[in-house]
DNA sequence: GGTTCTGTACCGGCTGGACGGTATAGCCAA
DNA sequence: TTGGCTATACCGTCCAGCCGGTACAGAACC
């Protein structure tokens, strides 16, 4: 594993463990083994650092996202399902330290929010261009962000198999016998 | 209006305008029209504050949703009702800067989300309390909760027609003809 | 009704420490 | 020996919290 994805780690993990605020240069540094002059190395100032934590947090949506897909049978509210899908998997982003990125980023400097924008942007597209009705597939897919940010912030709400029953129910919301409103 | 409220007022308002990142004891004395030892009377310390700005936040969704409550229909699903309806609320803390509270608190000290979990635990056993399907009423909610962290991280989705459709379809998974599995 | 005491509210300067960022020197593999 | 990488030392700034002080309002006592 290469020195600056250690780097990114190290940040994820005190974000989780501390919380944003007790993210600094020097703690990063310590927590992966290097020292805050290897770090600047990396990356060029803290909201680069930032930047690169977000990079990873959409590269792996994307990468699951895609992956979940492939699995998905065909017919509408593919990429719903797939959302769903993903939002449960134990080694997703979701259950993820790489969330913090997000905190980071919204506390420390909202600029640095665009890309996730962006990627938001890019699952609405997604949804609108398979979902039969799309405030059914936005609400389905609102819920799974909830429950996204609820874990985030150490809400947590029931154990697995109450997840299990909410995915399930998501799904049952998005499955062929709930088309919803023509297009 | 008391100077306290002022102060919390003011500090609202930097997080929303500035980020959590902006938000000192210098800035909020500013804001508020006192000198940093006005604050520092008010609140022995930083996290002191934050306390000031959670509970402000609590206190508001307790009166909301009492509110909305009061209005809703008996029936099932009626806290989960009242739960979408405060949501939609325009002048609810929804819709507030009050919500910066929360990314204060999980920023600077995550032991000071302890209000947040008491309140949604307070709501769990309301929702439980009077809904057929728990499953059902749990997922609307999370939507809900969904929405409102998109809000809080500049996330918008889509506009007021956009947010006026989910909430009534929302309203239609609780309503009588979806009463969900028998308890 | 003047004087002294006490508590509340607020002010503003100060300091010590933390933190982001820079500069520079050292290490080591190719 | 050069270039990629890391360590160390340091600087300037910012900020939380402290503290000595002011203003003022009522109470208490004479």
């Amino acid at each position: 594993m290469s020195t600056r994805d250690k780097i990114i780690d190290a940040a994820m993990t005190i974000v989780r463990d501390a919380g944003v605020g007790k993210l600094t240069l020097d703690k990063a540094a310590t927590v992966a083994g290097i020292s805050k002059g290897g770090v600047l190395y990396h990356f060029r100032s803290k909201d680069d650092l930032i930047r690169g934590m977000v990079q990873r947090l959409t590269d792996q949506c994307d990468q699951i996202n895609q992956s979940y897909y492939a699995q998905e049978p065909e017919g509408p509210y593919r990429w719903a399902r797939t959302l769903v899908r993903a939002c449960f998997d134990p080694n997703g982003p979701a259950n993820d330290p790489v969330g913090g990125a997000l905190l980071a980023a919204v506390t420390l400097n909202p600029l640095l929010m665009e890309p996730i924008h962006a990627m938001y942007a890019k699952w609405r597209e997604r949804l609108s261009s398979d979902s039969p009705d799309i405030v059914r597939a936005g609400l389905v897919c609102t819920a799974m962000d909830g429950l996204y940010f609820q874990r985030l912030m150490g809400i947590h709400r029931g154990d697995q198999g109450d997840a299990r029953r909410l995915m399930e129910f998501a799904l049952t919301l998005l499955s062929p016998s709930n088309p919803g409103a023509a297009p």
